[in-house]
DNA sequence: TGTCAAATTAACCATTTAGTACATTTAGCC
DNA sequence: GGCTAAATGTACTAAATGGTTAATTTGACA
C-alpha cells in the first residue's frame, strides 16, 4: 500500500536528457511576434497545410499553464495525462519530452505556482504605514489573496494530500523565502516599540494565523457552505469574512 | 474534462437492491461471541475446510473501517478498490454488493465519519463553566479533536478538493446538526450578558475561525512544515499553537 | 546549402482498475 | 430436514491510462 507513490519516481532513470528547467529569461520577444503569424498562416499560398513551428518555451508553458488547472481541479492521483494532451496545443509525447512524468509534471507545476505567488506577496510595502494599518493591509491582502487564487490553494491542498512528499523533493521552493514572514516580523516589531503590541509573539505563528484563516475560506468552502447552507463565496460574505479576519489578527497582537 | 464525476452516479440504475443501509443498532451481541469460534476453528474434526460465516454487519464494518483509512490517504480518484478489498477479510464483489460502487463507498465513508465527528462533539459539557472558560475549553477541544482525527481531516480536505459534490447527494449529513454552533451560541450570549463579550458577532463566524485555525493545523501540516523548516507537530510545538489559537478565539469575543 | 541535434507527431502497448458473471454456501423459516 | 433468499468467493472483462517506439520535421550553424 506505500510503495506506489515511490517506486514511480526511483523506477526512472532520472529523465532523459531534460531540457533547460526554465530558463528564467529566455529570448521569446521576437519569436512570439513571428509565431503570431503562425496562428493565423497567410493563405496568400493555396494548400499550405499548416506546417509546424519549433518552439519549446511556448510548449513548455502551455503544458504547464494546462496543467496547472488540471492538477488544481483534480490532485494528482484524479489529473489524467490524456486531458491535459487535450487541452494543450501541443501532444502528450511532449510532456514526457519535457517532463518525463506525471510526477515530473506535477512538481514542475507546483514549483511553477509557488514562485508565481511568493513573488506577488513581495509587492507590498508596508513599511510606510504605522503598525496596525500595515498588519490589517497585510491580512486583507493575504485574505483576498486566497480568495482570487483558488487553484493554488487547491494545489497547496491537494501537495498535502500527497503529505509534502513532491514538496519535499524540491529543494528550490524550500529555498524560496516567504515575504510575508519578513513583512510581519518588521511591522510587528514596530508596533512593540511604539507600545501598541504586546511583546513575544512569533512571526511565524502570526503568520500561520493569518494563513489559516484565510487559507480556510477558499479550501473548506464547499463542505462549510453546504454544512451551514450558507453562501460563503457572495461579495457580502466574503467582505463580512475578511472583516472578521482581520479584526481577529488585529487583536491578537495589540496589547 | 467536467462529466467524468458526474457520470459516474447518474449512469448507475440508483443501486442494485442496497441492503438495509447501516442499521443503527443491530443485533451483534451473540453472533460476535459465536464468530469468535470461528476465527479459531476447532481442530476436532480434520480437514475442516473453514468454513464461511455469513455476517453482513461485520463485513459492512469492516469493509468502511478499511475504506476510511484508504480514502483519506490517497482521496477518492487516489483511493483502489482493489487495495481495499486486500485489507478486507472479505472480497472485492461484497463492496460492490453493499455499496454499488467506488462513489457509493466514499459517500458512506464521509457519511460515516461526519456522523461519528458529530456524536463526539455533542459530548462537550461548557453550561457549567463561565463564559471565557467555556470558549478556551470549546476551541481547545477542537483543536485536540482535529490533530488526533487527521484522518477525518483528511477526508473534509479531499471532500473539498471533489467540491463537496458528494457531501451535496447525502441529505442525511446535511441534515446533521453541528452542536458546536449552539454550544457557543449559548456561551456567548452568557458572555455578552456579563458583560465580558462584545455583542454583534455571529456564531457561526465564531466557528469558522475556531475551525479554520484547528482544521489548518492538521490539513497544512506538510507544507507548513516543509517551508518554514519545522516540526509543528512536536508535542511542545502542538502545545504552543494550540495555546495560542485559544488566545486569539477568546481575544476575538472579549471586549 | 547540407548536416544534425532538437523538437514534434502519430500510432501503439502493457498494465491497472472499476466493475461483473456465475457458481456456491449460509442460515432463517416452515 | 428441506427450501429459498441473502451473502459470499472466484475468475473474468472492457475500458482507461501512463508511458513508449519509431519515424518525421524544423532550424541553427558550419
Amino acid at each position: 500500500t506505500l510503495e506506489m507513490n515511490q517506486t514511480v519516481h526511483s523506477s526512472k532513470p532520472a529523465a532523459k536528457k531534460a531540457p533547460s528547467q526554465a530558463k528564467a529569461a529566455p529570448p521569446p520577444a521576437k519569436r512570439a511576434v513571428k509565431r503570431a503569424v503562425k496562428s493565423t498562416p497567410k493563405p496568400s499560398q493555396q494548400a499550405v497545410v499548416t506546417s509546424r513551428t519549433n518552439d519549446p518555451e511556448r510548449t513548455m508553458a502551455g503544458i504547464l499553464q494546462v496543467a496547472t488547472t488540471e492538477f488544481a481541479h483534480k490532485g494528482l492521483a484524479g489529473a489524467r495525462i490524456d486531458e491535459i494532451a487535450a487541452a494543450t496545443q501541443t501532444s502528450k509525447r511532449m510532456i514526457y519530452y519535457y517532463f518525463a512524468s506525471k510526477e515530473g509534471l506535477y512538481l514542475a507545476v507546483l514549483e511553477e505556482s509557488y514562485r508565481r505567488m511568493r513573488s506577488i506577496e513581495s509587492a507590498l510595502h508596508l513599511e510606510d504605514l504605522p503598525p496596525e494599518d500595515a498588519l490589517r493591509r497585510l491580512a486583507a491582502f493575504t485574505f483576498d489573496h486566497h480568495h482570487s487564487n483558488p487553484d493554488f490553494v487547491r494545489l497547496v491542498m491537494s501537495e498535502n494530500m500527497n503529505q509534502g512528499q513532491y514538496l519535499a523533493q524540491s529543494k528550490q521552493i524550500q529555498k524560496l523565502n516567504v515575504p510575508a514572514i519578513s513583512a510581519i516580523q518588521k511591522l510587528y516589531e514596530r508596533g512593540v516599540q511604539a507600545g501598541l503590541f504586546r511583546s513575544g509573539l512569533d512571526p511565524i505563528d502570526i503568520h500561520a494565523s493569518i494563513s489559516a484563516l484565510t487559507f480556510f475560506n477558499v479550501s473548506n468552502q464547499h463542505t462549510f457552505g453546504l454544512i451551514f447552507k450558507r453562501n460563503t463565496q457572495s461579495p457580502q460574505a466574503i467582505t463580512a469574512r475578511r472583516d472578521s479576519v482581520v479584526e481577529m489578527v488585529v487583536r491578537f497582537v495589540r496589547k
